[in-house]
RNA sequence: GGGCUCGUGGUCUAGCGGUAUGACGUCGCCCUUACACGGCGGAGGUCGCCGGUUCGAAUCCGGCCGGGCCCA
């Protein structure tokens, strides 16, 4: 059967523009792929495959940190598709939070309290959606194959109805309480945040002595002088023995406070006596617990200092700080001040100094043991990024805080009896509720009171992307879904200790079952010069940039390329160059394969004869079980890197440059080469596909008339020993007489004159040597009449190693010294200080050097084959 | 200070027990009927340093030095 290509009328390779045009290319598949051919099949028998997608941030700009990101899954979803799963690609928008918030009071110049609750989410919601739209268009751009039909807002009721139904289910099943607990708190943002939202910041500051009650005691934060609620000295200090037991009188604000002993206390810090204030860092809250101490709150939700700070109340505490060392000063109690570095805790988002305040909060209790089982069911690629995850599991010292005193967020669905204080919550089925806008529909059912409270605070936006995993695959509160678990959570390492971990801890939790199979985790994507991508140091490069100048291809190469799946990647515009620079390669193969299969169409069951045709086949073959194996195990660098090669070196440099002159004949022979041409450009396409969703649809429509990202994964076998090796032989000759060629000064395609190779067995190559080295090839199997001189001896370690062990070199010394006629036929045996021993086969090689009886002959060894070359006259 | 990671030609990168992979850059030759956005070839590395294990180490072990990330 002889199938022609069809060609409406016209040539097929006249109809391939000279260059690959990317953004033309780009823009008319854009346009003619459906939405609906990446929709997850919720009927389908297929086998499921669902990805646990990252919800970007809407912040309007998709940065290349994300595209990095989703390269990644893009490159897994389409493969698995191809390999017959029913792949759920879902892209989610993690609205809630307060960038959003500061965004809004910053563009419409006001604060949260300028404006109604429900004016400013308005407001939020309005400037997210924008912002979605733009960052929707950039996802399109690069081909990412979402699945749309299962796109999901957090802000919206449907999704944030479950984020209530998740807390009350964790409410009732006891994880989520309420306490009052120091907790980290933001006082410029006036919300309580979790530990994973604190950063750390270097700051240099002064360390304060001053006289306390005649001890001397050394402070970073004077201003929680009103605050104190102890002093602490180390029990075998031998300077405050005699503080035993006593109390002392608080400077300025004369309060008592106990002297207490603890281990913990750093005698050469300072004067090696600490005052403990509620609270000034995390040890005070250690040491408040230990010892049982009082509470002492000086400062305020807005990092105001309280009425308990006396005259100083209402001041910053930046500016009680200053007040209270000038009136030390003034009483002659302060001594000395010395500089110190030290790291501070800053808020994540806006980087104000941390309080550590105790407030009635909500929170989720922790249970390490659970998280750490269920991550250790979870197979995570790469397998090290686990012990982040236990590192942070086996530190943990409070649970989660998981309520926020800000607007834009899933409100809490609780309310208080306003007369006998009990809670209230929804029904379920009223989800979502705002308890701020609307009231219980039942009495209080212990105190039959009418009048509620409703809970202002709202949640962490953590709580909504941890049960992102939950949402798409349709959980509803009354068991595990049927898809779930999903099969992978893709995710930066950025993000583990606390997206991951809240992810593991709500499944868990909600289901008694992990959320995922296998999680991926993707490096920080940093700039050229090697750091992270930041705007002060200008390094910052956004996706669109590389679109418009090399398409979405060619970045799309670079995320698999660029470094080991799971490492940090350096942005580098030169593999963007290299990658294009492929894809041009790949579009000129595309052009000669097609006007070689114009000439007579393809013959799809002619036999494939030839040595370089069958040598192909089974290097494709061998290419295709690479490629394979490296998707299954996310190694996209190594399965790109495989496909390159594999198109560039093999098929372009080795195969083409082979068969070029078989192609040109009309022998029937041809008809071989153009059939295996088509079957190594159809495996090419296909392997692309993932990577290039254009590049390979462009180059697979024209010869096949149907889209690429239909056919099923490539599972070509070929399977010819013989010819993978005699191939590589063929390959090897005719480039090692292309570069005599070279050497000697000849074009080339010179001609040559005769070429004669001694191979110890027959080796039909069709003419191919022939053609490709314009000589009079002759292929002999008796051997080379020549007289040759050993020049060297090449050792092979991996036989001598291990079979001689210790007396290896001994053993190289003694070959060193045979004969030349030894060396070409060694003896079976050999004398090794006194001792008879073996001599095993492979061990060296005896290069040579080649003379014909003073006749002009020029010799190259191949291995064990020798050419001989008798230039033309 | 702890954990995790990395240190390979000018730059980036693969390898992770048997004499070093590729890309970019650089130099030379070649416009050979798919491709000069190409082909062919060359130069360039004591694989951070010091020890150890081994017949043999970039590769394993120990120590040191230096980056990065996360956390105290």
């Amino acid at each position: 059967m002889i199938s022609r290509p069809m060609t409406c009328g016209m040539e097929l390779s006249d109809q391939l523009p000279k260059t690959y045009e990317f953004a033309k290319v780009e823009e008319r598949w854009q346009n003619r792929w459906r939405d609906e051919d990446f929709y997850f099949d919720r009927n389908s028998k297929k086998p499921h495959f669902i990805i646990d997608t990252p919800p970007p941030y809407p912040t309007g700009n998709f940065h290349v940190g994300n595209a990095l990101n989703w390269c990644y899954i893009d490159f897994f979803a389409r493969y698995k598709r191809m390999r017959g799963f029913n792949v759920m690609f879902p892209q989610g928008w993690d609205c809630h939070g307060l960038p959003t918030e500061v965004k809004v009071e910053e563009i419409n110049n006001i604060t949260k309290n300028d404006v109604s609750r429900e004016e400013f989410r308005r407001m939020c919601r309005e400037l997210t959606i924008k912002n979605i739209g733009q960052m929707r268009q950039t996802l399109r751009r690069m081909a990412f194959s979402v699945d749309w039909s299962n796109e999901y807002i957090t802000m919206q009721p449907e999704y944030f109805k479950k984020t209530q139904l998740s807390f009350l289910r964790m409410l009732k099943s006891g994880y989520i309480y309420q306490s009052e607990h120091p907790v980290n708190f933001c006082t410029r943002c006036e919300t309580a945040i979790a530990f994973a939202e604190v950063a750390y910041d270097e700051r240099d500051t002064r360390l304060n002595y001053f006289d306390f009650d005649s001890v001397e005691i050394a402070t970073t934060r004077p201003e929680l002088l009103a605050a104190c609620v102890a002093v602490a000295v180390h029990p075998d200090d031998t300077r405050y023995q005699k503080l035993k037991g006593k109390t002392l009188k608080v400077p300025i604000f004369g309060h008592l406070v106990p002297v207490v002993r603890d281990e913990a206390v750093d005698p050469a810090f300072g004067s090696g006596a600490v005052m403990i204030c509620t609270f000034g860092d995390k040890q005070d809250v250690h040491w408040w617990k230990q010892h049982n101490l009082a509470l002492r709150k000086a400062i305020d939700r807005q990092g105001k200092m309280t009425a308990l700070a006396q005259k100083y109340e209402g001041m910053t505490a930046a500016n009680c700080r200053k007040a209270i060392l000038s009136d030390m000063e003034e009483k002659k109690i302060l001594r000395k001040q010395e500089a110190l570095g030290q790291r501070v805790g800053t808020c994540w988002r806006c980087k104000t100094p941390i309080e550590i305040l105790s407030e009635r909060q909500w929170f989720i209790k922790i249970k390490p043991d659970e998280i750490l089982d269920a991550a250790h069911q979870i197979t995570w690629y790469p397998e090290h990024m686990l012990r982040r995850m236990e590192n942070w599991v086996e530190q943990m010292e409070w649970d989660w805080c998981i309520s926020r005193q800000r607007i834009f967020a899933t409100p809490i669905p609780v309310w208080f009896c306003k007369k006998c204080n009990e809670m209230v919550v929804p029904d379920e089925n009223d989800l979502p509720v705002d308890p701020t806008l609307t009231k219980p529909e039942q009495a209080c059912p212990k105190c039959g009171g009418k009048e509620f409270a409703a809970e202002k605070d709202v949640l962490d936006t953590w709580m909504d992307s941890s049960i992102s995993v939950l949402y798409v695959t349709g959980w509803d509160g009354h068991s595990s879904p049927e898809i779930f678990p999903a099969q992978i959570r893709p995710q930066g390492h950025d993000i583990i200790r606390t997206w991951a971990f809240y992810t593991i801890l709500r499944s868990v939790a909600l289901t008694g079952n992990r959320p995922w199979d296998q999680i991926l985790i993707n490096g920080m994507v940093l700039g050229q010069d090697g750091f992270k991508m930041s705007k002060s140091r200008g390094n910052i490069i956004v996706p669109e940039d590389i679109l418009c100048k090399y398409g979405a291809d060619s970045l799309r190469q670079w995320a698999a390329m660029g470094a080991t799946t799971g490492s940090d990647i350096m942005f580098n515009w030169n593999d963007v160059v290299a990658a294009s620079r492929f894809q041009t390669k790949m579009w000129n193969i595309a052009r000669f394969v097609l006007l070689q299969l114009d000439k007579e169409g393809i013959e799809k069951n002619v036999p494939v004869t030839s040595l370089a045709d069958r040598w192909l086949l089974t290097r494709l073959s061998n290419i295709i079980g690479k490629v394979t194996d490296a998707m299954e195990q996310y190694q996209f660098d190594v399965a790109l890197k495989a496909i390159r090669e594999f198109a560039w070196d093999i098929l372009a440099d080795n195969y083409i440059e082979l068969v070029k002159g078989r192609l040109y004949t009309k022998d029937a022979s041809r008809r071989s080469a153009c059939l295996v041409l088509y079957t190594a450009y159809d495996a090419i396409c296909r392997m692309l596909a993932p990577f290039t969703p254009y590049f390979a649809e462009e180059c697979y429509f024209y010869i096949n008339k149907t889209s690429v990202h239909k056919q099923p994964w490539v599972t070509f076998t070929y399977d010819d020993p013989q010819a993978y090796v005699e191939g590589d032989l063929l390959v090897k000759i005719v480039g090692d007489v292309r570069k005599y060629k070279h050497d000697s000064g000849l074009a080339l395609n010179a001609p040559l004159g005769r070429v004669t190779i001694y191979a110890p067995h027959t080796i039909e190559d069709a003419g191919d040597a022939a053609r490709t080295l314009n000589a009079d090839v002759f292929w002999r199997t008796d051997t080379a009449k020549l007289d040759r001189i050993v020049t060297d001896i090449e050792f092979n370690r991996s036989v001598v190693g291990p079979a001689f062990r210790k007396k290896a070199p001994a053993f190289m010394n003694a070959i060193r010294v045979l004969s030349p006629q030894e060396l070409v036929n060694p003896p079976k045996l050999i004398t090794l200080e006194g001792t008879e021993v073996l001599v095993p086969d492979h061990a060296f090689t005896p290069k040579f050097s080649y003379m014909e009886g003073g006749a002009k002959v020029d010799v190259i060894s191949v291995g064990d084959v020798i050419v001989t070359i008798q230039k033309t006259a």
